[in-house]
DNA sequence: ATGGTTTATTAAAATCATTCTAAACTGTTT
DNA sequence: AAACAGTTTAGAATGATTTTAATAAACCAT
C-alpha cells in the first residue's frame, strides 16, 4: 500500500483523464491523483513538481508544465493569474472567485454565489464574455 | 519643437513626479510625459521602452522597470496582472476594472460604477481588503 | 501478444520577462 | 563648486516557462 492508494484512486484518475480525451499516462495519472485528492487546490508548476518528487513520483518539470496546460485545455483545471511571473492552477473549475493574500501568496476560493455580478457592462461589439475573474486582494489588518 | 512639447509638458510631468516625492530626473520626466499624455493607458515595460526609443528618448530597460515600479509605489500607476509572465501598468489609478481581450492582449477600462460589488464575502479574520480586481475576459464572438 | 503508428516524456538548452550588481552619473544641498 | 544621496546603466544573473530532439510508452489493428 503506497501513499497514493487513497485520495483519488488510480482508476478514477485514469477515467477522468480518458474522459477528457487525453491518454492516461503514468505521469498524468499520478499528477491527477495529487491534484484531485483533496477538495480545492491552488498549485504552481514548481510546487506540484516538488510534491510529486516527495511522493516518489518521477516526473520531469517539463511534463508537469505540459500536463497542467493540457488539463486546463480540457477543463480539468483553471489557470489563475494574480502574481507577476507565476501561474497558479486551480482544481476548482466551477464558478468562483478568489481571495488573494499578497503577503503569503495564498489563494482561497470564494463561491460565485457570494459575489453579486448582476450589474455589468456590455462586452464590446464582436466579443462575448468568456469568464469573469474577481480577485479580492488582502493585506494583514494593522489593528 | 520636439514631438514631446505637447502631451503632458515637461513642467507638469516634473511637478507630478516631485509631488510624489521622487526626483524629477530626465528619464522619469520623459517616461511620465509618455505615460500621462493620453487618457488611460495600459503598457508593458518593454512596450514603453520601445515607445521611448521611438521618440528618441534614451532610457535603459532597467530604468523603465525601476520607474514603473516607483510610480506604482507612489500611486501614479497601478499594476495589472492578466497575462502569465507579463505585467501591465495602468495609468488609471481610480476605482475601475477591466475588459481583457485574450486574443489581442488588449485591456480596456470599466468604470467602477458599472460594476456592482455590494455583495461580497467578509475578508478572513486578521485581514482587510486592499483592493478588488474584476477582469472580464473576452473572446471573439463566433456568430 | 506483436508491430507499427502516434503521442508523451525527458534532459538539456533556449527564451523571456524581470531583477540585480557595481560603477558611472545627476540632482540636490551646503 | 564640493559633497552627498539618490539614479542610471550595461551587463550579468535569476526564475519561470518553453522548446528541442531523442527516447519511451500508449494505442490500434492485426
Amino acid at each position: 500500500m503506497t501513499g497514493l492508494d487513497r485520495p483519488e484512486n488510480a482508476a478514477a484518475a485514469q477515467d477522468r483523464i480518458r474522459a477528457s480525451g487525453l491518454r492516461p499516462t503514468r505521469q498524468r495519472v499520478a499528477l491527477a491523483r495529487l491534484l484531485f485528492a483533496r477538495g480545492s487546490r491552488h498549485v504552481t508548476a514548481e510546487a506540484l513538481h516538488g510534491e510529486a518528487g516527495g511522493e516518489g513520483i518521477r516526473v520531469s518539470l517539463a511534463t508537469v508544465y505540459n500536463t497542467l496546460h493540457q488539463f486546463v485545455r480540457v477543463g480539468l483545471l483553471r489557470e489563475v493569474m494574480v502574481n507577476p511571473g507565476r501561474s497558479y492552477f486551480d482544481t476548482n473549475v466551477g464558478a468562483h472567485h478568489h481571495f488573494f493574500h499578497e503577503a503569503s501568496g495564498e489563494l482561497n476560493d470564494i463561491d460565485a454565489a457570494e459575489v453579486d455580478l448582476s450589474s455589468l457592462p456590455e462586452p464590446p461589439a464582436g466579443t462575448r464574455i468568456e469568464r469573469i475573474d474577481v480577485v479580492i486582494r488582502l493585506r494583514d489588518d494593522r489593528s
